[in-house]
DNA sequence: AGATGCTATCTTGTTATGCAAGGTAGCTAT
DNA sequence: ATAGCTACCTTGCATAACAAGATAGCATCT
């Protein structure tokens, strides 16, 4: 339950995350699933399904970079909409946020 | 996509706010709904499947009350372990903040 | 008595998303 | 050729919230 809930929490969290990441640099999936992974857990098949999503809904557009190490990477970048997204959802999530913490209070 | 991003925000923390506010005093399904429905827009049908898992759970007891204006209330109290869940709950969301906050950073 | 309106409870099928597990493919080194 | 690592990808499952529908009790009115 305790895990449950955990997953749960993630939802709806994680495009923004990856959103936010994006802003700050393009990256290839795996990097963002490796880092996200780290940071708050997210599960290993979480990231491409998601890019995905993003990719449809215009979010993110991608590039192909040859890697000196490996096989080639897959970059995104975030186009307009997403950054208008991101702006978006960030404020989506401070007010959520602001709403539990009023519902949570401050007892126990 | 906002709606459902609004959606998904909220799974796993709708549990979090019942437990808070039955922390505070015993309360009626139909009144935790509606309040949360204004403080967060928790949909209609959602409480009574929630109020159910959390009594599997064992997280709450029931009692019922008659109501002098209405049908008779059944009203949810916290159990010890309820108390145990919602004080871990609230740890777990505000480590889970705190990580989402890091990636989100500072800038745009 | 029945009808109406409000309060309160409840169910159920759908939707969306994260997870886990499995798989493929490219590159480098041996 | 194989092995190992990096990187990408799919798919079925599980979960929880939503919306819409339903039922039932109580008070009031006719």
């Amino acid at each position: 339950m305790t895990d449950s809930i955990q997953v749960q929490l993630k939802k709806g969290v994680l495009e923004l995350c990856v959103l936010a990441l994006l802003s700050k640099q393009d990256s290839y999936a795996y990097e963002i699933a490796s880092r996200l992974a780290e940071d708050i857990g997210m599960g290993e098949g979480t990231i491409y399904p998601l890019m995905r999503r993003m990719q449809n809904d215009g979010l993110v557009t991608t590039y192909l970079v040859d890697s000196e190490t490996g096989p080639p990477r897959k970059y995104y970048k975030l186009t307009q909409s997403g950054r208008t997204a991101l702006t978006r959802q960030r404020k989506e999530w401070d007010a959520f946020n602001t709403s539990v913490r009023t519902i949570l209070g401050s007892g126990t």
